[in-house]
DNA sequence: TATCAATCGTTGACTTGTCAAACGATACAA
DNA sequence: TTGTATCGTTTGACAAGTCAACGATTGATA
């Protein structure tokens, strides 16, 4: 296992990222990112900043970025902590959840991965990157 | 096997390709794209950008942007094929073997991946990833 | 042979990430 | 109460990718 042996397999993981990051964007309308960031807000109901850059290992730079553009198209609200003037609350809109429900009911998103890659081997990819994720 | 898992499945590889590729950058002093274009170029010998952009699938403008900076590194050198003034030949220098080698050598490096995944699951996690590129 | 299309590379505008510096709160200590 | 440190966010400068438009060369064809 030399080193150009793992350059290539780092290599791949680039490709693949790439891959899947505009196939996504392509089928669902959504950059993964801020697809991600939207379920993350969702689920926590109301959440400051500094979580959605912890569940998403993000940088506090783009997640205000990625804010922004969300705040614009009608996706997210942002105001304030009354006790804690410093941090911004952030929750989703109903427009968001009628968009993100419309896409989810979408066929084709689905068939991105499962193209390609039965049940079992996506969970063994999942399982394989959470390892290699882990020791960063 | 719906949207929100696919999702979070292929935020998992771009958290992945972050890491290693930062890793990779910190640890060899190569950024992981322009290592892979210096053997891609180096296993050639000689070859066009074209060549560069079939093998690595990557962007024209970012092989041109990468190899201005590998030229001013001095890792390679370029000329216009004589027989057909549109293409550019590129070819490795001296010092350019001699670096690669040098962090080639370099344990540190090799512990990239190692430490997190035995060679199976290298083998296997490149297997999947081969698939999934493959159904792009 | 003159023109028209295709090929190869470069450039500019844009996206999305990083880091570092700056900023306005807030908390705490002297 | 007054610094001072820390927190949470924002901003600016940079890196590396994309796409689209361009320019120069070459090849095909009418």
């Amino acid at each position: 296992m030399d080193l150009r042996e793992i350059s290539r397999l780092l290599y791949q993981i680039k490709l693949a990222e790439q891959n899947v990051a505009s196939s996504f964007e392509r089928e669902t309308g959504f950059s993964l990112t801020r697809y991600e960031m939207l379920q993350v807000v969702k689920e926590r109901g109301v959440c400051s900043q500094r979580v959605i850059k912890e569940e998403m290992k993000i940088d506090n730079a783009a997640i205000t970025r990625h804010l922004k553009i969300l705040e614009e198209k009608g996706y997210v609200v942002r105001e304030r902590n009354a006790e804690n003037h410093r941090e911004m609350f952030v929750r989703v809109t109903e427009k968001a959840e009628q968009d993100l429900g419309h896409c989810e009911r979408d066929e084709r998103a689905n068939h991105l991965v499962l193209q390609a890659l039965s049940a079992e081997e996506i969970q063994h990819l999942s399982g394989l990157l959470q390892k290699l994720n882990s020791h960063a």
